[in-house]
DNA sequence: GAGGTTGATGTAACTGGTTTCATGTGTCAA
DNA sequence: TTGACACATGAAACCAGTTACATCAACCTC
């Protein structure tokens, strides 16, 4: 009844009382175990044990200056492509001792910029944040609090932070100039929604800075196996007609694939179909999709060192340009090799 | 020069000697502004803004008690089932002003524990924990530390802890029970690793306890896509032969459909294929899978309002149990209308 | 046996906020 | 003019730890 205060959690000077010693000793037991005798640790150690003793998190972090935890601000959850990713910065970040807040942002710089506030109130100590396009007051934030903060999923040398990331517009390119090299001339381009997503953007803009001689047509959906499916039938249904169809999402492409079986028109052979990014599912998919591979895994890994050092030690990172790469598989086709139904 | 501290970051202290008040003052201009008087206030924040003042979280939880973030202990992210639940339980957190720790765990106990003991040591006010297989030393540090925490995808009234989720026995004896009216008796059935992961071995507990008169061949597996192509191949090499596949996860079901598919075997005229989960590719699937819809994202936003009014009322919540239901679609026939190949 | 060194422990200051309580000023009614 | 009261503000205690410095005993050396 008399030490067992049920009260509330016991602190370092409950236990130093309960233990007979002073607040410097159960302290130091706690973090150099060593400096203290063999006798008086077990002391200290079994009023620790009595009084079910845990020390406060919030104490340690006022004294250390360090709370141990890094936010990251991405878009949805629901795509595997951050999924992924979010899953190589968990595993690099844990390795350094270093735990990861998820917050989700939809897209939304505003809701981007008030999540990255909160992140900023619990004293988050580094940010890795999804994408270009920011509310000023993010920016602000960032500035004034002095946080790390690394960009990912685009790479721009001259952002005034580090970015870590692919050229999307290159990217579009590459895929885009694959089914040129094929021969395609008259491609739908099926993409997610431009509002908010400076991603889709970018590679939108890098389709027409080509500047090849093709017809592109372009559908916008949502980015989901809905969507895809929805912007293969509006396709379809325009009039229009197509030997490629080039989707800015590797889920969008898997969408559109199945709306293709589902009208039971034969990929490759009516029509060539490529995604970007390069989902697992992409290389499983029967016809496998020809896509651009993203290395979201690296991007997370590196993003996650270059986050952790600069927080650890102060080393402001230099912006990192990750290459895609064209994995050909067996959804593209040449198109004299094509009967476009 | 005098006024630019460079050094780091300024302190109440420093901003209220700048504003020529008290600490007190500037502690309220934060918390309650309306108590200080216009003129004061002013003042007060043209110092916050010189000195570029950011209030440190740690001290501010010292006094709260309050670190206003969960944990979530989940085995991967790399299956959009958990992606999903985590996306629910991200955004109900988020309306209720708490974040959300990810820790990934690989269905390993011992990897759990020492994250769950990771999450505490930086003041998590609470866990939710995927699953039901724990290390004692997890059961252990949650009673110590008296911190709220729910177990999910799993429901067990007489659990310790509150448990939110699904009976996987009766889900996967739900899908088993479709198979067997359509009159399969043959069934071949792929799932994931047992080790470590108490959802599938209480799935297949579940198939063992039912009694059906039916042939069960079993196939384990990673859960993946890859997985699920392997698996199927291993079945249809395996010499016996089989009118229903039943998969204990839609992943390794779509893994299985795509197997099948390059092998030409048809889906479901050759044979029957089913999954457990629902996610959105099984839905969009062709032919679409037959599967048992688990309401991950009710449960996570069920677990997530458990355990906010947990934390911050004290109310330790109730078990509460979901309902799993059978999804017809085209991926199922009955036995009589199969050719098997 | 005096002086120096080492090791173990305690005292108290410190981290950066919040909050209680005391103080001082201004307004209003008696 | 004075007592009552609201309002704005400041001083200092407080939260739960860490840590610089002081203290003291024990051991060793000359």
């Amino acid at each position: 009844m008399s030490t067992q205060g049920q009260k509330k959690r016991a602190n370092l000077r409950d236990v130093a009382k309960q233990a007979g010693v002073s607040v410097a000793t159960v302290s130091r037991v706690l973090n150099s175990p060593d400096a203290v005798k063999p006798r008086t640790r077990a002391l200290v150690e079994q009023a620790i044990e009595e009084l079910k003793f845990v020390p406060s998190a919030a104490a340690r972090a006022i004294n250390s200056g360090r709370t141990r935890f890094v936010g990251a601000l991405i878009p949805t959850l629901d795509n595997a492509i951050f999924a992924r990713f979010l899953a190589a910065l968990e595993r690099v970040l844990a390795e350094r001792q270093l735990s990861l807040i998820v917050a989700t942002t939809n897209d939304d710089p505003q809701t981007e910029a008030e999540k990255a506030r909160g992140l900023v109130d619990i004293g988050a100590e580094g940010l890795i944040i999804s994408g270009v396009t920011h509310d000023p007051a993010l920016s602000a934030l960032i500035e004034r609090v002095g946080l790390p903060a690394i960009v990912t999923s685009y790479f721009d040398s001259n952002d005034p932070l580090p970015t870590i990331g692919y050229d999307n517009a290159a990217v579009a390119q590459t895929a885009l100039r694959h089914l040129h090299d094929l021969g395609h001339r008259n491609i739908a381009v099926l993409h997610g929604p431009k509002a908010g997503n400076d991603r889709t953007r970018a590679r939108l803009d890098g389709l027409e800075q080509l500047g090849l001689t093709v017809e592109l047509e372009y559908f916008e959906t949502e980015i989901s196996l809905a969507g895809g499916g929805m912007a293969v039938d509006q396709a379809c249904d325009s009039g229009r007609s197509f030997s490629a169809i080039l989707c800015l999402s590797d889920v969008i492409a898997l969408g559109a694939l199945f709306g293709l079986q589902r009208r039971g028109i034969q990929v490759p052979d009516n029509v060539s179909l490529m995604g970007i990014d390069d989902l697992p599912s992409s290389e499983h998919a029967v016809p496998a999709l020809t896509t651009v591979h993203l290395p979201v895994s690296r991007m997370g890994e590196h993003a996650a060192r270059a986050l952790s050092d600069w927080v650890e030690s102060g080393t402001t990172p230099a912006s990192y340009r990750l290459e895609a790469t064209l994995v050909e598989r067996a959804s593209t086709l040449p198109y004299w090799r094509t009967r476009v139904k």
